[in-house]
DNA sequence: GTTTTATGACGTATTTTTACGTCCTAAAGC
DNA sequence: GCTTTAGGACGTAAAAATACGTCATAAAAC
C-alpha cells in the first residue's frame, strides 16, 4: 500500500503542492531563471548551461513542460522552449494564494 | 553515479529549491495552513484532521521541523508544535524573490 | 551521399520520498 | 498496581525523482 495518498486532500492543496514540487529542483529554478532572462533558446543550450548531463536537463524540461511553465515548439530540427507567461502568472497566483493562508499573528504563543 | 548534483548550483536557487521541496506535498501544505489558523496543537490532533496514518503525518512534521518552518516544545507527553514565525517569513521572501527573477517581458516572443 | 550535429526516446541504476506497521516509553486514569 | 493514551523510534516496502548512457532520427554541412 504505498499508494499516492495526494488526492485525498482539498483540490487546492493539490494544486498549490504541484506548483511547489515543479519548482523544488535547483536544475528547475535555473531553467526557468535562464528563460525569463533570455527570452528564447533551445534546450541543448541550456544543458551547456548547467552542471549535468543533456538527458537530465532534457527530463527537468520534460517536468517543466507537462506543468504547462514552459512550451517547446519545433523548429526544424531544434525546439524553442520558452516561458509560458499564462501558466507562470498562475503559478505565482496560486502560491501567493497560499502563503497568504499562512499569515501569521502579531503574537504568536508559542514557548520556545 | 545518480548522486544528488544540487550542491553544484548557485547557492540562492539551493535555498529556493529547499523550501519549494518543503511544501511540494499537500500533506505538508495542509499542516502549514492548519497550525496557522490554530496557533497552537499537538500532532496527535493533526494526524486526526489528515487522511494519513499517525506515522506518516509525524514524517512530514519532522520534514518541516527540519528546515525550520515549524517547532516543537516538549509539553510532558505531548508536544506543542507551531509555526516559526521568522523561518515563514524567510520563506515567504525568498520564494518572492525567485519569483520575481521569472518577471516576463511585455511581449514574450515565442510562437505557439 | 556521407558525416556531423541536435535532440527525442528508451532503459536503467541509485537515491529519496511516501506511507505504514510495530514496538517502546512515560504520563494519566482507574 | 494495571491499563489506557500519546507520541517517538525503528524498520520496511513501494513509488517517484534524479542522473546518465546509448540508440535512433532527421536536418545541415561538407
Amino acid at each position: 500500500m504505498t499508494s499516492a495518498k495526494v488526492e485525498l486532500f482539498e483540490e487546492n492543496l493539490q494544486q498549490a503542492a504541484g506548483y511547489f514540487k515543479a519548482l523544488a529542483h535547483p536544475a528547475r529554478l535555473a531553467i526557468l531563471k535562464y528563460l525569463a532572462e533570455s527570452k528564447v533558446c533551445i534546450s541543448g543550450d541550456i544543458s551547456n548551461e548547467l552542471p549535468l548531463s543533456r538527458t537530465t536537463v532534457n527530463q527537468h524540461l520534460k517536468e517543466l513542460k507537462n506543468t504547462g511553465l514552459i512550451k517547446g515548439s519545433i523548429d526544424g530540427v531544434k525546439v524553442n522552449y520558452c516561458l509560458n507567461p499564462a501558466k507562470v502568472k498562475e503559478l505565482k497566483q496560486i502560491l501567493g494564494d497560499f502563503l497568504n493562508t499562512v499569515e501569521l499573528p502579531e503574537k504568536f504563543n508559542c514557548r520556545d
